[in-house]
DNA sequence: GTTCTGACA
DNA sequence: TGTCAGAA
């Protein structure tokens, strides 16, 4: 969990912030509470809790409450739903090496331009050795 | 005033 | 899924 905190960006760490109340969400997504609670116990949407057991929920949730919307529309029912996100979970972490992999290829991309010209800083040298 | 949980004419 | 009750 905190691996993957430190990896993430300051705009998918904004995303990720719970801060909305449920009232906010209602309004975003024109979804009901009482619907908005239920895909919770689907456990299709996972919101945080504050203050006095409050639910808290993150831009990401919306998208997250917007997709379920969608999905259901198109005749999905909860399990077939949750089906989808175990999948794109597994797809995601499949493509995680791969990612990786992209970074290095801008890295070396990078140090090229940085030896033929010699123009910009390199800030790179500054990180730490990544292993493949 | 808002949200939570549980229950059902 | 709506809605009401009783509590926080």
């Amino acid at each position: 969990m905190l691996k993957e905190i430190v990896y993430m960006n300051e705009k998918q760490l904004r995303r990720s912030l719970a801060v909305l109340p449920i009232g906010t969400v209602i309004k975003l997504t024109s979804l009901s509470a009482r619907q908005i609670r239920y895909y919770e116990t689907q456990e299709l949407v996972f919101p945080e809790r504050s203050e006095g057991n409050r639910r808290m929920y993150s831009l990401n949730d919306i998208d997250r409450l917007l997709e379920i919307k969608d999905y259901l529309n198109d005749g999905f029912n909860m399990e077939g739903i949750r089906k989808v996100y175990a999948m794109k979970k597994a797809q995601a972490a499949a493509e995680e090496s791969q990612k990786l992999s992209d970074a290095d290829v801008r890295r070396m991309l990078r140090k090229e331009l940085l030896n033929s010209g010699g123009m910009l800083e390199d800030n790179l040298t500054k990180l730490p050795r990544r292993r493949i």
